[in-house]
DNA sequence: CATCCTTTGAAGATG
DNA sequence: CATCTTCAAAGGATG
């Protein structure tokens, strides 16, 4: 998704670990960052020469590689600097995030995040920016002093009212609540390093620019509560699509005067003021944008011209009040994975210049499994958010609405898959895409950012204090284990290696987790000669886990 | 043009 | 209660 950056991604893994590398140096990371990189491209790019088809497209992809290479530097700089910060951020944070008071209630407040790398030094290289975009920076507001750091500067934002001058728009991890979308910045989208934000006259701060000047898609909205031209605005998406994608002209009043404290309201506003008024016609973003969850019914996903019922324009208090005939199509909210998807995905697609989106789902499925738990817990909490805030949105969904709206997969085959069965299936699906995990899977980030997160309370991040669903969204991303690799390992079992993941020190009642890794993976770091960069990864690892022998294990046939 | 493919997770449906 | 299905995103590939 969008939000984050690339760099912004990172925020979440790579990018933590590069931290703890960084004692080491960072030139030689990144060096060798570059050198691993090379390689996995190369391993990347051979994979899919075997998968038959390019012939032609190598040569291509190779010059298509280089330039993510060159960009990579850039983005990677960036995103040190974006590091510090963020490591600052989440030594702050601690948990207060998460923790904070305010979370059970879920505070949809969120307040940009200051620490923007970007703005810090240089200049974004053009990935870079594409990265940033992504990343919404609002961070929960804790009503306490968790996040007194970043925040304390403008306690405006809080009443909304003006966007505080930040200095730079991090974006943190959870921002999709917000936006996803979008894909990239703008032409017109002021250079990263110069950043969006404009001088004060008055107090010669930077200001966020007024949405107007830079992202549409927030309208000012004079008055309300979402007036706030939201700080990062100038994030958002210009190509439209938001999370869940909003027709354009549509809803005016796009969120449903639900009952809403204000932290919600807040939120809603930012996302979908009330207020928006009428957009340009044709502006993808523009429009109020009603929660991304709507579609009409008419269109899928891109903003066409469609309307939306007159019930929704009005002001609907209640969701999406159907008018028999059309009730706009709700989509269902994005869970974890897709939010973190959506948010890898451009970087990922920059990194591997695959364009396929199954190969590219199945390196961000690898790379979901190497998140650390803090990372994919961010991801957890992001989804249940967004959960919630649907579930305000729109009261009476249910996920059943939309069965049946998605021409039916077939998947008849699925049950008993006999070897025929495979077969049967298009060779397509036997094909694995990315046969060799590789840079795109990029454990390296991971790697990192699980290293250095059981030293920080954070790990605890995994948000116990939520309310609802936590056991099992806690849960899952701990117990990790490969799915049945029938589909696309399914020619023979793969040895894996879990590593236990349980953090010995810092909670012992922290069951042990096994993170399985690819054998490709594993390959690649492990047996292989290791580069600098996964030697590295693979010393912390050592150190982290020191007590937690790694154990080989062989996947359970199936 | 409609589906498939591919991933994980949530939720509904089914047994 | 356990298991199976659908759908969410995305975009090239395929029929």
């Amino acid at each position: 998704m969008p939000q984050l950056n690339g760099g912004g991604g990172d925020d979440l893994g790579a990018n933590d670990e590069m931290i703890s590398f960084k004692d080491e140096g960072e030139q030689e990371e990144k060096i060798s960052e570059n050198v691993s990189a090379e390689r996995d491209l190369d391993d990347v790019k051979s994979s899919l020469v075997n998968e038959s088809e390019n012939n032609s497209s190598s040569s291509d992809s190779e010059q298509a590689e280089r330039r993510p290479l060159l960009t990579r530097a850039d983005t990677e700089s960036y995103e040190k600097t974006r590091d510090y910060f963020h490591e600052a951020l989440r030594r702050q944070q601690d948990g207060g995030f998460f923790k904070s008071p305010h979370y059970p209630g879920y505070p949809f407040l969120m307040i940009p995040d200051l620490t923007n790398p970007y703005l810090s030094n240089g200049s974004l290289s053009p990935s870079a920016r594409t990265y940033l975009q992504m990343k919404w920076p609002l961070l929960d507001v804790p009503g306490s002093a968790g996040l007194k750091d970043s925040r304390s500067p403008t306690p405006g934002h809080l009443s909304n009212k003006v966007p505080v001058v930040q200095h730079a728009p991090h974006v943190h991890p959870l921002t999709p609540l917000i936006t996803y979308s979008n894909e990239h910045f703008s032409p017109g989208t002021p250079p990263s390093h110069l950043s969006p934000e404009i001088l004060d006259p008055k107090t010669g701060i930077p200001r966020t620019p007024h949405p107007s000047e830079l992202s549409p898609y927030y309208p000012l909205s004079p008055g309300a509560v979402g007036s706030i031209a939201h700080p990062l605005s100038w994030f958002m998406p210009q190509q439209g699509q938001h999370m869940y994608s909003i027709p354009p002209g549509g809803f005016r009043h796009p969120y449903p005067a639900l009952a809403m404290n204000a932290s919600m309201s807040s939120l809603v506003s930012s996302r979908f003021s009330p207020h928006m008024v009428t957009p340009p016609p044709h502006s993808l973003h523009q429009t109020g944008i009603p929660h991304p969850a709507i579609v009409s019914p008419a269109i899928k996903q891109e903003p066409g011209g469609e309307h939306i019922s007159p019930s929704m324009h009005a002001k609907s208090p209640v969701p999406p009040k159907k008018e028999e005939d059309k009730k706009p199509h709700i989509k269902k909210p994005l869970n974890a994975f897709m939010l973190y998807m959506k948010e890898m995905r451009a970087k990922v697609v920059a990194e591997c210049t695959l364009k396929e989106s199954a190969a590219i789902n199945q390196i961000l499925g690898r790379r979901w499994h190497s998140l650390s738990r803090e990372e994919q817990a961010k991801y957890y909490e992001l989804a249940r958010k967004e959960r919630q805030l649907h579930s305000q949105l729109y009261p009476g969904w249910s996920a059943r609405d939309n069965y049946g709206k998605r021409k039916k997969r077939k998947r008849e085959n699925k049950p008993d898959s006999k070897p025929e069965d495979f077969s049967i299936r298009s060779k397509k699906q036997c094909v694995q895409y990315l046969p060799s995990e590789k840079m795109c899977d990029s454990p390296a980030s991971s790697h990192g950012s699980m290293l250095d997160s059981p030293a920080t309370p954070s790990a605890a991040l995994a948000s116990p204090a939520a309310p609802a669903a936590t056991h099992s969204e806690q849960a899952q991303p701990l117990s990790l284990t490969t799915k049945p690799e029938g589909r696309m390992h399914h020619h023979f079992s793969l040895p894996t290696i879990s590593i236990p993941i349980g953090t010995s020190g810092s909670q012992p009642s922290t069951p042990i987790l096994t993170r399985p890794i690819p054998f490709t993976s594993l390959h690649h770091s492990m047996l292989s000669p290791p580069s600098p960069f996964h030697q590295a990864a693979l010393h912390s690892h050592h150190a982290l886990f020191q007590s937690q022998p790694l154990s080989l294990v062989t996947k359970p046939t199936e």
